[in-house]
DNA sequence: ATTGACCTTGGAGTACACTCTAAAGAATAA
DNA sequence: TTATTCTTTAGAGTGTACTCCAAGGTCAAT
């Protein structure tokens, strides 16, 4: 059971990925080949399953694909850093809250029009909301 | 001056947009077709500055092309309401506050990470992020 | 032997909003 | 006149992350 074998559909069902994004992964090189069987099938092991594990958890923290060729990478060096990681982690901090910071502009703004503009059948030539799109800026 | 004519290069500095845009916009109906001069050059209007506006001012909002097209829609309709406005408003709200949370619960779970990780030197092995990516979930 | 589920590849398609290119004609300033 | 700047088009390219397809080979079960 340590080092189990598997193919690329039963990788697939073990970290709920699709065997595309799997060989896409893979052309990437966020994945690294695997070795093949006779008839040229992936065989992949419990390693792949971490390294799907790790691209899943990246994502779920707002790393795109190549950032996490850059943890990868830096995690997969020898001289690879506690520091880099961090920093890395730093700057998605950072953008989050530049997203979120606009995110919550536009939820204002939203908010307020939606606020004054009474709705139902009026035209909207006399709807605040068409009113603000008009306005110059 | 009341409705000033001018070349697609006048009309990408009025409004700040660049010409590539600008045909683009023709392209895919968001802006109208506009008459021609006798070689063929595009003649905007005051009425072309008004409808950009409105496109960048509904881009600030969060709203995508597709339904920025929705809302022009929906004001050069005789019978388009306030209400429908309304309603694309509100579900922009929506999908503006779902996205803060995700970014949100995304900050959160790096800022802890930034806390945790030591950072300096140390090797990754033993780093709270990388240990946090190799999780299971 | 045959059926069905599995695997392979290259390449195209999707969504989004542009951005750039090349080749050509048109307008303007010196 | 000439040089520069402006405009046109179709079409390709960018970035992001897949997703789908067709045509074909493989494997396990019946």
């Amino acid at each position: 059971m340590e080092n189990q074998k598997m193919s690329i559909g039963q990788l697939s069902k073990a970290t709920n990925t699709s065997k595309d994004t799997i060989r896409y992964y893979e052309t990437i090189g966020l994945l690294q080949e695997s070795p093949r069987s006779n008839a040229g099938y992936r065989i992949f092991d419990c390693e792949s399953v971490r390294r799907l594990r790790l691209i899943k958890n990246a994502k779920s923290l707002g790393f795109k694909l190549s950032e996490i060729e850059e943890i990868i990478q830096i995690i997969q060096s020898p001289d690879g850093t506690a520091q880099q990681l961090k920093l890395l982690v730093e700057s998605k901090i950072s953008s989050a809250k530049n997203n979120i910071k606009s995110l919550e502009k536009m939820q204002t703004a939203l908010e307020k029009l939606f606020k004054k503009c009474p709705g139902g059948t009026i035209s909207t030539d006399i709807c605040p909301i068409q009113m603000y799109l008009m306005e110059e800026r």
